[in-house]
DNA sequence: ATTATTTGACGTAATTATACGTCAAATAAA
DNA sequence: TTTATTTGACGTATAATTACGTCAAATAAT
């Protein structure tokens, strides 16, 4: 790649484009999953839940963090994660804003 | 990577993330609203009105269609490109059912 | 018939993502 | 105090993505 090209697209494609990313692996998908489904968890919790070591669970929670989507509770020396609901209702209206403005054409080229 | 992990998941979760990591690239977003904008629209189109190469844009295209969100209609030489409005709402469902399921904690652990 | 368009296949370089092990620091438990 | 948990930082290897140029084939235009 001579240069990342990404920025040079609207604001608004960026952004959307970087949730929708992060939703792009199943590993995440699946963090998700289970921190909606409890309370309580922690790492731990997630690599024992998931197919996956707990360096590899650490740094998808990483890219979830990043875009706020998730936070962790410091509590001594573990962590407690959870969904920030604010961004997840976020993140849940642009996917319907966006995919709302993107209709199928109807014209007869299109069968 | 020693292996890819992906098909370790729950089937679903893989579908759900396969459609998501093919909206996360500004490039391909543009590509659906563009197509969403126009009946006729052939590859020079998209390469002219994005900031990207012919061959960067067709490799975009290739992505979308590989999943089905997008087609093309041979017309001699030419491929008439436009959305597929059946996966297209497949795919709205299915974002909308995923990010519905997904609901924050309510416990006074996460504030 | 010759030239111009348009596309997809192929190859390639650079960047980013994925997966994991090891380590040190901090806290908790013994 | 010593030992066990838990976490995040760091490094590393492999795979995938992104971006582009070149080329041949097919069709359209001259």
């Amino acid at each position: 790649m001579v240069k990342a090209k990404k920025e040079l697209f609207d604001q608004e494609l960026q952004d959307a484009a970087r949730f929708f990313k992060c939703l792009g692996h199943p590993a995440r998908l699946a963090i998700l999953q289970y921190l909606a489904s409890t309370d309580t968890c922690i790492m731990g919790d997630l690599s024992d839940e998931l197919p996956l070591s707990r360096t590899t669970v650490n740094q998808h929670l990483k890219a979830l963090k990043e875009l706020g989507i998730i936070k962790g509770e410091v509590e001594g020396v573990r962590v407690n994660y959870c969904l920030n609901g604010d961004v997840m209702e976020r993140l849940k209206k642009m996917s319907i804003h966006f995919l709302d403005s993107i209709h199928s054409c109807s014209s007869t080229s299109c069968s």
